[in-house]
DNA sequence: CGGGTTCTTGACACGGCTCAAGCGTAGTGG
DNA sequence: CCACTACGCTTGAGCCGTGTCAAGAACCCG
């Protein structure tokens, strides 16, 4: 994990982040939004690769993805890999640790990325004092138990082609809510990952990739997608058509 | 839902509860229970069958069971049930809400029930004052999102065997929680609920508890289950042996 | 006792897993 | 600049676990 911030880093506050209607201060006023930035410790880079913390680490900070994106995941006794999510900016890391003080993911950055330190102890503080930020803190959290939900569905009623389709739409909302195109973005995890996520194997996700290209969906390049028929493929997601 | 509390609501506190050690009051000093204590609202009983509330429902509350089991289940578009997970004495039902200010999941009871009405509004002003009392509540969401981790491992990772013995250890650990036998508990949900919740089919749960049968693990009555074989089970349920 | 629900069991089909080989691209070092 | 390697992706063949469909048994409740 590294140890110092940026150059930049003390000229980086909430109110001018390009994400702050996704993140803590969404609706808060300008004061409110000063003093949760003035408990915010270390902002820092993460190289591609690089662990945000690792799995069993004690529990001090939530994290605020400030850019690029993040994939967490546990070690399961048997030394296997699970995926439990991809991660954005603008959304909470570390959640899970709450309850046990211990960080029961590792968290790994996709790509270049920035995120900023919340000392749990200090946010905890401040949420006694601040009725509008406490809302909102419980908001994420409640967002965070419903994503967590969605993928229970998913992985519990949906077939492979399903899955698939209903990783491309969500990918597209979350690109569009950070103001990018919806129809080309760059899938940042491998195959691997993504397959790992779904819940399938790497080879049924490339060979449910391959029909969605044949019926003219999506067009494949390396690391990017493009979405060509969003509605078809948000048909496919919903269970409706095959 | 049920209106009126029953006659002897007034004389249940949360510092006699059977289950305090589970719930909100946990590790909290007398006084601290106390003002816990003031804020909830009915505490009533719910009979098998009937809704504590439905899909679609405006939060207001969040519930602590009492006493009994619950069902939360989500319909989905196609009209299909899925379900999301089973509840018991101590839990808090409704935290997924929180987010959106409505209730994704409805929630049924599996037997004669109890519960505590949480006024969201009354416990978010207590929370703001009490810092034991806010940490033992982000414990318990904290706690929700554990454990819905480890459904999202159950479902993205197990075969049927697994799962159903997974499904056991945790039954058996629930009731040791709360003070009942280990290895011998009931059931309360239906062959098809369980499958529902396991991802996998009516038919395959019941072959699959068969073979458990069938090999000396469990002894199946009508609604219960008795574990002859609880290590042999968890190590089923860790993947480690077949 | 009777009617509905729940559970069991069998036969068969199919989706996805496993194993295996081949391909494309990016990065490395001579 | 071009092997050479490493890694990720694609594609195929065969098999196994579950889903599906169907019938019957057991159970529960009025």
């Amino acid at each position: 994990m590294p140890q110092d911030a940026t150059p930049t880093a003390s000229a980086i506050h909430c109110a001018d982040c390009a994400v702050r209607r996704l993140c803590l201060p969404m609706e808060l006023g300008t004061a409110d939004v000063d003093k949760l930035d003035r408990i915010v410790g270390r902002r820092f880079p993460l190289a591609q690769g690089e662990l945000l913390y690792r799995s069993g680490a004690p529990f001090a900070s939530l994290y605020a993805v400030r850019a690029g994106q993040f994939k967490a995941y546990r070690i399961n006794r048997d030394g296997s890999e699970q995926v439990t999510g991809f991660h954005f900016s603008g959304q909470l890391l570390g959640l899970d640790a709450i309850a046990s003080g211990v960080h029961s993911c590792a968290v790994v950055a996709l790509e270049d990325c920035a995120v900023c330190e919340l000392p749990f102890a200090d946010l905890e503080a401040l949420l006694a004092k601040m009725p509008a930020l406490r809302q909102q803190f419980h908001r994420m959290v409640g967002e965070e138990i419903a994503r967590m939900q969605s993928v229970v569905l998913l992985l519990g009623k949906m077939k492979a082609r399903q899955r698939l389709a209903t990783l491309i739409v969500r990918a597209a909302s979350v690109y569009e809510a950070r103001g990018y195109a919806i129809d080309k973005f760059q899938l940042r995890m491998t195959h691997e990952d993504l397959s790992n996520y779904l819940g399938v194997t790497r080879e049924c996700v490339s060979r449910q990739l391959t029909k969605f290209k044949q019926e003219g969906l999506v067009r494949v390049a390396p690391r990017e997608l493009e979405v060509l028929d969003l509605p078809a493929i948000k048909t496919i997601a919903a269970g409706t058509a095959p």
